[in-house]
RNA sequence: UGGCCCAUGGCCAAGCGGUAAGGCAACGGCUUUUGGUGCCGUCAUGCGCUGGUUCGAAUCCAGCUGGGCCAG
């Protein structure tokens, strides 16, 4: 599409102060773009002690963007961000369904109202720290797993659409991290040592119950074994999702108890003694709010891989094109713990082809009389 | 009321004279751009109470208190 040369051709890099930002933006500048450095603001999270992380990573960002000699400044999101993405947080919440807030945060946020901002500016692409790569394949754009395999990020990036990715660059996809942090030293960079940030994206690491507690009310219920019996209390459904194993404080003899369904209508939690019972097993799913990044399979029926869950090895599964566009996804063998809310990527070898939100869990606890997926999905 | 058994950390539970295993829960940390999982660590100066025997007792003895079972 573009025949600029990369001087002429203008980058701005969505920066969050960390290293890995930080690194995409110098190598975009030593490659010789016009690149700019933005912040972007989009949860006010003054704490307790009136201390706000974000005003310290800007602080990152204006130091390692006078180092490597680029532009930069700050957006606020604050309003789309809780529009498009904690909106939705909580209302996943409500369906007793555990959502992925930065899967929306980059298909609404990063890769949407950020580069709309960006092109707004005149920019060619957006660039981000992200560990994932952009290729161009029979004239389609596609979203390449990073080289880097543990720190690979497609799955978070599964809602992105064809024309999104053919504006963005991904300097860190052909990166391992360790070199990353090495890049970042021998620059003398500020954010070299800095700590990977976890927890959701700009709300950051929270106690997560009591952060959930000040947005929504909390139900105190039975939580009771798929036999009907009553284990103890729970102190809210939203507080728990498919595997826990911590929280339930259920004692006593026997080993560890998991959260295997929830009855939404009746406020119950059920639970399964032993991280190897049957109620922790699933078969196969139903997804919806499906996204092909380049197009549609030709196949109705294929067979590929999949995650349900980030940092989880990618299982072989049978997808099922429904008439109505969702998918069924056929698991080749059992699967642990698969959640409602979350979403599931599917991939051919290194492409990511796309994913959607897991929408119903087929077949969990087989032979169980319970059907939790219904009693869920209200 | 007589006979027999049992009382160990929040919950289970080893120990049977030599100076308190383990599991669950809880709490803390690590891992991690969601939630969860996983991993590591912490967690009874004391074994129902009071005395006694002994160099030394949770372990033996006596009484008391509290449970359970059988006999009424």
């Amino acid at each position: 599409m573009t025949t600029k040369s990369p001087s002429q051709t203008r980058v701005v890099v969505g920066m969050s102060g960390g290293v890995d930002s930080t690194v995409a933006a110098l190598l975009l500048k030593q490659q010789g773009y016009d690149v700019v450095g933005i912040f972007m603001k989009n949860w006010d999270d003054t704490d307790e002690n009136g201390i706000c992380t974000a005003t310290e990573d800007y602080e990152d960002v204006v130091r390692v963007s006078n180092q490597i000699g680029i532009p930069y400044y700050a957006v606020n999101f604050e309003k789309q961000y809780w529009d498009r993405v904690f909106t939705y947080f909580l209302d996943e919440y409500k369906l007793g369904r555990t959502p992925n807030p930065d899967v929306m945060c980059n298909k609404e946020i990063k890769f949407k109202a950020f580069l709309d901002h960006a092109m707004a500016l005149g920019a060619d692409y957006v660039a981000t720290g992200h560990y994932a790569r952009v290729e161009r394949r029979d004239g389609k754009a596609v979203m390449i797993r990073a080289v880097d395999q543990n720190k690979d990020q497609t799955y978070f990036l599964n809602q992105l659409s064809q024309e999104q990715i053919s504006k963005v660059m991904f300097p860190l996809g052909d990166l391992e991290k360790p070199e990353v942090r090495e890049i970042a030293r021998e620059h003398h960079l500020a954010t070299a040592e800095k700590k990977d940030s976890t927890g959701i994206c700009f709300i950051g690491e929270r106690n997560f119950k009591q952060f959930l507690s000040t947005y929504l009310p909390a139900n105190r219920g039975e939580i009771r074994t798929i036999d009907g019996e009553r284990k103890g209390y729970h102190d809210g459904l939203m507080y728990y999702t498919n595997g826990q194993r911590q929280g339930l404080g259920i004692g006593g003899p026997g080993g560890p108890w998991f959260v295997c369904g929830k009855d939404l209508k009746h406020n119950i939690l059920y639970v399964a003694p032993g991280a190897d019972h049957p109620a922790l097993y699933s078969q196969g799913l139903i997804a919806d709010h499906i996204n092909w990044i380049s197009g549609e399979p030709s196949q109705r029926v294929f067979h590929c891989t999949a995650k349900f869950r980030y940092r989880q090895k990618d299982r072989p599964v049978t997808v099922h094109v429904l008439d109505d566009g969702r998918l069924e996804i056929v698991f080749d063998e059992l699967e642990w713990a698969v959640t409602p809310g979350q979403s599931v990527v599917l991939y051919d070898y290194d492409v990511c082809l796309g994913g959607g939100t897991i929408a119903t869990i087929l077949n969990q606890g087989t032979d169980t009389a319970l059907d939790f997926t219904d009693s869920a999905s209200l």
